[in-house]
Order: structure tokens, then sequence, then C-alpha cells
DNA sequence: ACATTAATTGTGT
DNA sequence: ACACAATTAATGT
């Protein structure tokens, strides 16, 4: 598939025909792999990401040392922490971290403040984008204040395999802690006891889930 | 094919 | 949290 092909399947029946032409105009795509750092703390954001494949996770980093996933951002989301630093010019407060290989859509700036007087679909986007961001941002803010350790963890693995499309993970028991910022050892336990519960089911270096998908 | 090392996971204190 | 054992994968000879 060519880019303008891409662009379309991505968006079509969110934007109107004509803006996504601008897009498909505007845009340079971007491939990444698995692990690039997409967004780094305290860089300044000159262009908007628009997600075509692939799975991005973003990481809030700690006051000393270690890391905590807020949420996975899929196929046709943004990065609402662009949206914010685009318009104050403001440095990112988060990290952006590959999850799996995939494809963005890279935009520029002024590009998007055009459209947002342009197009009410646009409008309605970033409305939305935002929304969506808030709301997976108050339910990780309820995982870490209500939920324990294993129920944050089953959280996890469940939100890591819709968003790999498999229910198998291929991730180490050490990435996983690092993510939850919590220790290996810990980790271990909770994927063992929830193995004798038969909800998954642990391989090396990798984990399968049991169950519905989705 | 074998030995050595590193990485990953399991367990006890 | 720490230490260490056990298992598996990777690498060199």
């Amino acid at each position: 598939m060519n880019q303008e092909e891409l662009i379309q399947d991505t968006f079509r029946g969110i934007f109107e025909a004509e803006l996504i032409n601008e897009i498909a105009a505007a845009a340079r795509l971007v491939p990444f792999k698995e692990g690039d750092v997409l967004i780094e703390i305290g860089r300044y954001i000159k262009t908007m990401p628009l997600l075509i494949t692939g799975a991005i996770k973003i990481m809030r980093e700690d006051f000393d040392e270690g890391e905590l996933l807020l949420y996975f951002i899929e196929k046709g989301d943004t990065c609402a922490m662009t949206l914010a630093c685009c318009a104050g010019d403001k440095k990112s407060e988060i990290r952006a971290i590959a999850e799996n290989s995939g494809l963005v859509a890279m935009v520029p700036v002024n590009r998007m403040e055009e459209w947002m007087g342009k197009y009410k679909s646009w409008r309605a986007f970033v409305f939305e984008s935002y929304n969506n961001r808030f709301n997976e941002l108050l339910s990780a803010i309820d995982h870490l204040a209500f939920m324990h350790m294993d129920q944050r963890l089953l959280n996890y693995l469940r939100e890591a395999a819709k968003v790999n499309g498999t229910h198998v993970i291929n991730k180490t028991h050490q990435e996983i802690a690092y993510e939850l910022n919590s220790s290996r050892v810990v980790i271990s336990r909770l994927l063992k006891a929830l193995e004798n519960e038969g909800k998954i089911k642990l391989n090396r270096s990798n984990i399968e889930l049991s169950g519905s998908p989705t």
C-alpha cells in the first residue's frame, strides 16, 4: 500500500475526504520498530504524530528512578500530550516508546492549527482524543490508588494483549516489573499465582493469556 | 559436540 | 528486598 491509501484507510470515516487529502499531502510517514523512543521527556515537539499501525506506550518517569506506564495508544489515535505541547510550546512531560513495530504520520504543527479552524471533523477528533486520554489517565490513577498489584498486573497483561492483537505476550518478568514500577520478584510470584488460578500460562520469555479475546 | 556464560525464572529467608 | 538455585538460551572452542 502506498502512503495515500494507508492514510485513507486509517481515517476514512473519521475525517472528510478533503481533510484526508490534506493530511496525505502534509504528512511524512515514519516507520518505527519495537523499543524505539518516539518522544523523549524534556524534548520540544514540533510535529504531531498520527498513529497508522502498531501501538505505542506512554510512560511517565518517576521521581528518582523507574518508569510507569500510563496507557497505550493505538491505530487512529494521537498523543494528547503533543496537542498540549504544541499549543504552549512546552517540553514533553512523557516518553513515548514503541510497543511493537508500526507506522506514524508526522504532521507539522502549523498545519494542525490551520485545520483546527478549517475542519469540524478535526476539531471533533482533537477533543475526542483529549477526552479519551483523560479517561485513560483517570483509570490509570484508579488502578494505582485502589487496585493491588495482582489486579494491575492482570489488567496490564490484558492491555498488552489487546494492543498486540494476540494472547501471547513476549516480555520478561523484568520488563513487566519495570513498566509497572515494581520489582521482578514480585511480578514472578504474582504471575505464578495467576498461573495457578488458570488465568495465564507461563513459558520462558512469553506469557499466554487464557480466556476471552478482548 | 562440549564447556562456559549470560539471561531468565523460581524459592527461601 | 536480598541472595542464591535451577533452567534455558547464546556463544565460543
